[in-house]
DNA sequence: TGAAGCATGTAATTTGTTACATGATTGG
DNA sequence: CCAATCATGTAACAAATTACATGCTTCA
């Protein structure tokens, strides 16, 4: 059981079965789905990332005797206290805004050609936060909540940000 | 000469070498300091992407006889080439927020707590962007000058977004 | 003149992605 | 009953990070 170090997939991985109690890979990925805007994963890294975090006593591995021999996964102590210190504890990380459409501008790509497709593409993906928002699941936890409301936030400054650009008159600055 | 896919690091290698004609990995590491709140890269993948790029024709490498033995890259044609179809060409490609303090809450952190931490780093963030803005080196390029304004936008959301979180009367949603 | 720190680079390790593969299910 | 698609997984490959290492300046 040695020691690894904890990554945001860890803790994704370590969140998901804490409301879970007990999931599978397969499983893992269809919650991770719901995490797809805020921070993606591969389902691939959802077979590794349990497996590793089992052997250094993280997680139980438990797997099934017949047909597909699944691997089930759940918390142990060790896992609960980990994914509890690091919800406790700061966070000095920082997010780049690592927007390739943003990158094309900066080696100077047209303005108005990316504003154009990119507000489109915000546009969009802000429609589809609404209609989440609408919707409104209303037992849904706190936590996921907060993070759409971030979303939105940010949809929104995306668009603005694009559609001035897009309908700037050329090269006036 | 195999192919290779261009990523996003290529095209910031090939991007800055666009500026300087010519960059050792060094003098890269240098020059891609002023684009690391939009994208970082670590240096030491300045000393592979290049030689990667050499290698499939996108850029000429010419090494020192004597002393380090430095290397030293240039656009070819086919690097150039490669550049302008990447700036002309559409990007679907999407950001995702990928914050660690959203994620944070998203699992279940106190909102107060993490919220409290966050301000501050974005308070501290947006300061130095207005600094930046302030002294306004005027013949920078407009590429690099549109992603700062980008970037000051998406803070001074982050600042909104956190210090209302903040200073939220605990759980009345 | 030697210690600190920057310049410069390579190697090992860890992560993440892509490609591939096969079993199960189900609507037509 | 068969084609499509979803479920489930492994292996190969590519990329990124960390650790390490050593040469060069500079200034006390």
């Amino acid at each position: 059981m040695q020691e690894i170090r904890l990554t945001p997939i860890s803790f994704i991985v370590l969140g998901l079965l804490s409301w879970a109690e007990k999931a599978t890979p397969y499983e893992l990925k269809r919650m991770a789905a719901s995490l797809s805007d805020l921070w993606s994963v591969q389902h691939t890294q959802l077979y590794g990332e349990p497996a590793r975090l089992a052997k250094a006593g993280y997680l139980s591995e438990q797997q099934e005797a017949t047909g597909r021999r699944r691997k089930t996964y759940a918390l142990t102590k060790k896992g609960r206290e980990a994914l509890a210190a690091w919800l406790a504890g700061p966070t000095s990380a920082f997010t780049e805004l690592r927007d390739p459409g943003l990158l094309k501008l900066y080696f100077g790509a047209d303005p108005q050609t990316v504003a154009a497709e990119q507000a489109e593409l915000h546009r969009r993906k802000l429609a589809e936060y609404e209609t989440f928002v609408a919707r409104g699941s209303p037992e849904e936890a706190e936590g996921p909540f907060l993070a759409l409301q971030a979303g939105l936030a940010h949809e929104r400054e995306w668009v603005r940000y694009w559609e001035k650009l897009e309908k700037r008159k050329t090269e006036s600055r």
